[in-house]
Parts: C-alpha cells; structure tokens; sequence
RNA sequence: GGAUGUUUAGCUCAGCUGGGAGAGCAUCGCCUUUACACGGCGGAGGUCAGAGGUUCGAGCCCCCUAACAUCCACCA
C-alpha cells in the first residue's frame, strides 16, 4: 500500500519533472523517427521583459496539444524562439539608458548595440525561466532568434529575391511618422482613435482682390505652412470663377495657387480645402496630379522646422494654439468647432501618427497576395482556420492590403541589404557585406516583421529545402496564436511562405482569444489589473495555471479569469489527488496489473467502462478540432462525478464483501481507469499526473512510455448501473425532503428479478441503511427503473406519497409528450427513422413504468 | 461607413449534423461518512435579447430590430 500526503502540494509535485523530461529526451524532436511528425513555432515572444499572461495563454494551449501528440504517438517538434523586436526593444533599452542620463546619440551605435545585445541576454535567459517554470515542452536544441545569423541570411536572401523581381521598391511617399521613436511605420502599426478636437476656420485672402477672402477649415493649422494649393472640386459652381486665381495663405503671405481636384468634396466644410502635400497621403495625390511643391514644414521629432518661422523649433501642438491665437489676432480666424475626429496613433509610443513626405523601403503586395489566393484555391483544406470565421477576416485583409513599408530607422534590427557605391551612387543588393570603402550601406533596418514572416520555415534551416527539418516538419502541423497578431504576423508568415517555399506554412491556424480579468475587463497597465503567471504558479500551482489558461473559454473568443478560476482548478486536482490516494491505498503494493474480461466484470464495472468509452471519444474528437475546453469538460465530468462520485463510493461497498476473485477484478478496473485518466489529463496537468503516475504499483518510467487509452471492447451492459445512479439519487433525495439524517435508516420494498436483486442487494442495504428489504409484488406504490420497482419509506412515518405522485406525474408528462410527437402524422413522414425509433422506444419504457401504479 | 462577434440561471460562461435547458461560482438545507471540509449529499433558481419566418419540431437555420464588443476604412 503506497501512500500519498494527503493533501495535493503543488511545490513538491512540480520538483525536478522538467529536468526529468527534459533529461530523458521526452521534450526533442527526433528527425529520422519514422512516427508521424506534429509541428509547431512558438510565437516568438519579444525579449523586452517579462512573459505575461497572454503569453501563458498562448503557449499552454501549445504545450497541452504537443504534450497530447506525443502521447498519441507522434513526433512532436515545439521550436521555441525569440523575436528581436526591433522597435519594441530599441525603445526599452533607450529609455533605460535615458533613466542613467546616457543618450544614444552620444554612445554611438556600436556602443548602443552592445548594450542591447546584453540585455537580450539578460532577457532572453529570464524567459527561458519563466518558459521553464510554466512547464514548457520546447525542443530546446532547437531554439532560434530571429537576429541569429542563420536566420539574418534568410532575411538577406528573401529581401535580394523580392528586390531582384522587382517586389521591392524604394520611394518617397506620405507614410506614418512616429515622432517620438523617430522612424516609420508600417499602416498596421498605427491605431486610429476617436478624439475630441477642433475644427479651425479661417480666412485665405485673394490677392488680386484681398477683401474678398474663402473660408477654409482645417484640423491641423501647424500643416499650414505647408499649403502649396487651395483647392475645390471641378464641378463646384460657386467657385469655378476663382480658377487660377492666387490665394494669400495667411499664415506667412505666400501667394498659392487655386486649383480643381476631383478629390474634394463639395458638401463637406466650405468645399474648399487647403493642400499640404507633404503632410497628407491625399494632398500628396493632388499635389502629384497638379505637380506643386512639396513642402516639409516639420522636423523628424515633431517640432516645426525653419518653414514655421519664427516657431521654428517649437512643438507641433504648441505651435498649433499659438498660430490659432495669432491668426485670430489677425483677424482671420472665423470660427472654431469642437468636432471628434478619429486620429492615428502610434502603436508603440502611442503618440499621435505624423503623416510625412518620406523616402522608404516597399514590398508590393498585390503579387505576394495573389500567390497566397492561387495556392489556397489549388487545395482549400491545405490551410484550415479554427474558428474558420477567421478564414474571410485573414482573406479580406490580404485582398485589400496595402504596400508594406518595411524600412525602420532604429539601429536594432537586420541592417537592409542595400548598398550604393559611392563613386557612381549604382545601388546593389548584396547578401554578403560589400566593403566600406567602396560601398555605403542603407543606414535602416528592417521591420521586425520582416523577419519573423519567415518563422515557420527559416527556423527549419530553409533556404537549404533540402534538409531533413525543412522536409519533415514544414508546413508547421498548426499555428496557434491570439487574432490581435492575424493581420501582423499569420498574414505575413503566409504570404512570405507561399511566395518562398511555394506553400501555404501551415496546415491549421488555431486563433484564440484573449485573456481578460474576472469582470471581463481587458488586462492594461493603466487600471493595474494585470496578472503575472509565475505568480499564479506559485500561488496554486503550475498546473493550475496550465489548465485554467488551456481550458477556459472558447476558441476565438476573449476569457474572464479570475482568482475563482484557479481555486476551482486545484480543488479538482485536490480530487484527481485523493481519488488516486483511495485508490493507491486498496490496490495492493506490488499490484501487477491484468486486464479482467468482460465476462469478469460486474454491473458496476461495466458501467464505468462504458462511461470512460464515451468520455474516451468525446475527449480525442474534441482534441482533434483543438476544442481543447470541451474535451477537458467531457474529462472533468467524467472524473468527478462518474469516477469519485459512483464509482469510488460503490467499489468502498462492493469490497467489503468481495472475495478474492472481486477484488482482483476490482483492482483491475481501478488501476486501469486510474491510469487512463492520468494519460488523459497529462496534457492539462504534467505534474500531478506524472507524480501519481509514479506511485502506481508496476509502473513505467513515465507516462510519456505509455500507449494512449483505446475504448473498452465488447458489449457493457450498462443499464443497471445507471438505474442503480438513479435510485441512490433518489433515496437521498427522500431522505432530505423528510428532513431525515444521511444515516437514517429507511425501509424498502423491491419489486425485481432475482439476479436483479441479488446484483443491487448490498449496494441498497447500505443507503438504506437497512439489512432487512421486503420483496413485494408489483405495486403502484413503488418507484420503477425499467424493471426494477423500489419504494420507500421511513420506519417512523408512512410511506411518503408525495414522491410518488411526483413520479407518477412525471412519467404521464412524459408519455403525453410522446404520444403528441408519435401522433404526429409529419413526425412520422418526416423525421429520421432513427429518431422515430428512439422515441418509440421512450414512450414503451414509460408506458410500461407508468402501467406498474395502477397494477 | 463596412465587417465580425456577443446577448442562455444572481455572476462568469458551455450547449459541437435542429430532436427533452447545462456547468462552475454564489445561494438555501442536511451531513464531521475511513480518499478528499481544498469534502459529501440534496434543493431552489431560465419566455435561451425582442419581433417575424422556415420546419413535424428552433437556444441552434433565415430575415429584421436593439444593446454591447472588436476589427477594417475614413472628409480636409
């Protein structure tokens, strides 16, 4: 008899099991193994900190399916990896020297890089901790950086093949300026928020004739300096006369032009608008259209530049009131409406977007996108979406998508491999570095996306297609991640893989949602609710963690987890803790464990097989479509209320009385359901299932060594055990509602067959409490499960009608409801032969109870 | 402006080919029973957002409406 504490301690239970797996290879793929492989990236978390819940959420639901495949035999590859993320981390360490007073500019870049790479390290080695701590399987052999130097001449080659046919471009265009991080961002990065703002008007003066003037309204009176036009639309009546004419712009007395655009909108504002071409992707048209000038009137960090005059130098907004004032002074301020306005902001330093005249970088992403749709249109099923909703979402993205600016001004990244030679100023595209003397390379790096887009193939040593990684494992078996990162990532990873690798990267991509607090509120730094998963490991445990972030919620959709959640989770590994401490304490020691056949079995067993087997399906169908919460839900249940509920309690009666024969069939069962339940739950709970494991009598050296539970074969009777189910719930029930003890002691008669009788006898006589049944002859006074006729009543009172006119009443409920569908003339005609049956059948089982009441 | 989701018990949510409304928590009552008081047992609690339609039959399918949420686009 082994004996386990007797509470469930998660500290003791999670001792040195990562190390043990890790150790004996259970966590590394195995390249030539002829098992069918199952694959998967890890989304590369960004080495700026720490690992926060999303992230747990993410990679637990990962680990549970790998750990799931490779007991079902697979071979499992979880790559794990880091991203450099170059803006991100650029910004961390920046202000991390700004906190010491240390400025970038004066280090210099080699210096400032140096910096940076140490504090990847420092980064990158916490969250292999905390990857650990959390029990992730990752195949640490394995593990890449998206700045390692493999994974750079991956990047290289992919940006020479886009460059050499012609997918890459350099131009100037109008593109989103984040001021504060001083670089350009890609369309994605950029949030537009609703704001409350003002809608200035103001006076622009004809200068042939400057009492006449045109009310022109604008958001942005700092961009003035930078009109070069007024324009109006072609077809607008009121203003077809100015034509040509110069306009004064107020602000520093420059004559401009009026001109007709058809971009303007004559019903909106005035039907006059001001054009800054260099502040606006619009005006930018227009101005590309009239050819006019285009004037920058800002400087990179967002104060105004030498064009604003004398508020050169100034801040943007303060700039703004302060022109607002003079104007108004002016006399040309006509008036000022408070309008909201939606305005872009940056996604990292949230400042708001400054749309700016700019030479960048480019990939055109009309072709990449056409290759994604021929590729999905070949085959349908090679890329599924779970919830498949996401599938149009990912696809009218990508129909719709603009070109990608991929050129950053940051020093932390993949240098661009583009090169000028300074003699000629020829630009070349080089994978390998050209000389210095010679050549000048692109001072940008590259956007972070960039490079993580080859994830699912460059981390498999792709371009070298022939490498036994690359064949095996890719595409990827699934994608896992959150929608907020769709359109960054999964968008990019396809489009790069299509046009690379000539295939779509993976075969599933599983989209879950997010994790939110207990009151539904999304998880921010700003209302302080966030919550650090080391902290829940150490508060409740590891596996309690794991299976609240792998089970809660639906797929797609954002979770509530709370304190609430986790305790939950341990109380039912408290139970999964002492059901096996039951178990372990009645099994003998050196227990070896061998099948009983079904002949062997009694009711009860085969009542418990049968309720595995239907839990056993539900659970590996619901896996299989990564309802990864619904298949726990089938196992919980089956647990807690089939195994601990029934099964324990009957199995503590049917012992007492058992002879050898019993027990060893009953030893049987309990070992077997036990340990199937421990595989089951593995993937949820490593911890506690690996440690029970490890106290089974005769066991293997770990549970990763066994085969995956198959269902129970042959016929399982299992009609008496859950008519046993029934009249136990019902005794209790009548002893609460006569207000009588658990231990009252209550008199019964049966009306049964005798094997009936002499298979339920012992099981009733103990929660009736009574060693004497009567037999009786069928009587209307009895409660009947299918054939098996038992009333009750108190040795003090009267047999307690009530519960039988209950009864009664429920059975006539029942078959008037089933008279009603059967004498359906429709239902018959039309409804599945199956399902006419099945009701056929209902109605005989209650027509036949219903008939024993009345004799 | 466009799209997608959500609306089921007091709360948080399941409900997976259309065929008898479920769980956890909370609540009420009983029980220290030899695996577990981190427990057991039992009870109460729901016009499945509203309206219409399809169907023999709708929480589930279709249409409309409302509220909430998210994403995309955006007129100066």
């Amino acid at each position: 008899m082994k004996q386990l504490e007797k509470y469930y301690n998660h500290d003791s239970v999670e001792q040195g099991k990562m190390e043990f797996w890790s150790n004996n290879g259970y966590f590394s793929c195995d390249v030539k193994s002829k098992k069918p492989s199952f694959s998967v990236v890890i989304p590369p978390p960004n080495v700026t900190g720490v690992l926060h819940i999303g992230h747990a959420k993410n990679t637990l639901t990962i680990d549970t399916l790998c750990r799931y495949k490779r007991l079902r035999g697979y071979d499992v590859l979880f790559l794990p990896a880091m991203d450099h993320a170059g803006i991100a981390t650029q910004a961390k360490v920046e202000a991390n020297l700004r906190e010491q007073g240390i400025d970038k500019y004066q280090l210099g870049k080699e210096k400032f890089l140096d910096i940076v790479w140490q504090w990847k390290e420092k980064c990158g080695s916490y969250i292999h901790k905390q990857w650990d701590k959390i029990g992730l399987s990752v195949d640490k052999n394995m593990e890449r950086f998206t700045l390692d130097e493999k994974t750079s001449e991956a990047v290289n080659l992919t940006f020479k093949k886009l460059y050499d046919e012609g997918l890459i471009y350099q131009g100037e265009r109008i593109i989103n300026w984040d001021p504060k991080l001083m670089t350009a961002l890609s369309n994605i990065e950029v949030e537009h928020k609703d704001i409350e703002g003002k809608f200035y008007y103001f006076k622009y003066h004809f200068a042939s004739h400057p009492e006449d003037y045109l009310t022109i309204a604008t958001t942005r009176p700092e961009t003035m300096f930078g009109d070069t036009a007024i324009v109006y639309n072609p077809h607008d009546e009121r203003y077809k006369k100015y034509d040509g004419e110069m306009i004064i712009n107020p602000v520093n007395g420059e004559k401009i032009p009026f001109i007709a655009d058809r971009y303007v909108d004559k019903s909106f504002g005035t039907g006059v608008m001001k054009c800054t071409p260099a502040h606006d992707p619009h005006d930018f048209e227009i101005g590309k259209r009239h050819n006019l000038e285009f004037i920058k009137c800002m400087n990179l960090d967002g104060t105004m530049n030498e064009r604003a005059l004398k508020y050169n130098g100034l801040d943007r907004f303060e700039c703004r009131d302060k022109l607002v004032e003079e104007l108004k002074e002016q006399g040309d301020l006509v008036k000022i409406e408070d309008i909201v306005h939606s305005v872009g902001h940056s996604e990292r330093s949230h400042c708001i977007i400054e749309p700016m005249l700019s030479k960048q970088w480019f990939v055109k992403m009309k072709p990449l996108a056409l290759k994604v749709f021929k590729l999905m249109k070949e085959d349908p099923k090679a890329m599924k979406f779970f919830p498949s909703r996401y599938s149009k979402i990912f696809t009218r993205w990508l129909k719709t998508v603009d070109d990608w600016c991929i050129s950053r001004q940051l020093w932390w990244g993949h240098k661009i491999p583009v090169y000028t030679n300074k003699k000629t100023g020829e630009k070349i595209c080089s994978i390998t570095l050209l000389n210095e003397e010679e050549f000048e390379q692109d001072q940008d790096v590259l956007d972070t996306w960039f490079s993580s887009a080859l994830a699912p193939f460059a981390f498999l040593n792709w371009p070298d297609k022939n490498n036994e990684y690359y064949k095996k494992y890719y595409p990827n078996s699934v994608l896992v991640t959150a929608y907020d990162i769709i359109f960054f990532w999964v968008a990019r990873m396809v489009f790069q893989g299509s046009y690379l690798t000539d295939k779509l990267p993976f075969h599933n991509v599983f989209i879950h949602g997010l994790i939110r607090d207990e009151f539904g509120k999304k998880m921010s730094k700003s209302s302080n609710n966030g919550v650090d998963p080391i902290k829940i490991c150490e508060q409740y445990g590891v596996d309690a963690l794991r299976y609240a972030m792998a089970n809660t919620g639906t797929p797609g959709l954002d979770c509530n987890i709370g304190n609430k959640t986790y305790e939950n989770v341990v109380t039912f590994l408290n139970k999964v803790w002492n059901a096996s401490r039951y178990v372990l304490s009645i099994i003998p020691e050196d227990y070896k464990f061998a099948e009983a056949k079904n002949s062997e079995l009694s009711f009860i067993d085969k009542y418990i097989y049968h309720q595995f087997n239907l839990t056993l399906s539900s659970y590996i169908k619901n896996m299989d479509k990564f309802e990864l919460g619904q298949a726990t839900k089938y196992l919980y249940d089956f647990v807690y209320n089939d195994f601990c509920g029934t099964y324990l309690e009957l199995c503590k009666i049917d012992l007492k009385s058992a002879d050898e024969k019993r027990r060893q069939v009953v030893y049987s069962v309990l070992y077997d359901i036990l340990k199937n339940i421990l595989i089951m739950l593995f993937p949820n709970c490593p911890f506690i299932c690996e440690e029970i494991y490890w106290n089974l009598p005769n066991n293997k050296k770990s549970i990763y060594e066994e085969d995956y539970p198959s269902l129970r074969k042959g016929k399982l009777d299992y009609s008496l055990g859950s008519n046993l189910v029934s009249m136990i719930r019902d005794i209790r029930a009548f002893k609460t509602s006569n207000n009588l003890p658990i231990s009252a002691k209550i008199q019964a008669k049966v009306y049964c067959s005798d094997k009936d009788f002499n298979e339920l006898e012992k099981f009733l006589k103990f929660y009736l409490n009574n060693e004497e049944i009567i037999i009786s002859s069928s009587d209307k006074n009895l409660i009947y499960y299918g054939s098996f006729g038992l009333g009750l009543e108190t040795l003090a009172s009267e047999q307690d009608e009530e519960v039988i006119l209950r009864r009664i009443k429920k059975l006539e409920e029942e078959v008037a409801r089933s008279e009603k569908i059967l004498g359906n003339e429709n239902f018959l005609k039309k409804a599945p032969k199956e399902k006419i049956e099945l009701e056929k059948e209902k109605y005989l089982k209650y027509k036949e109870e219903l008939e024993k009441y009345k004799h």
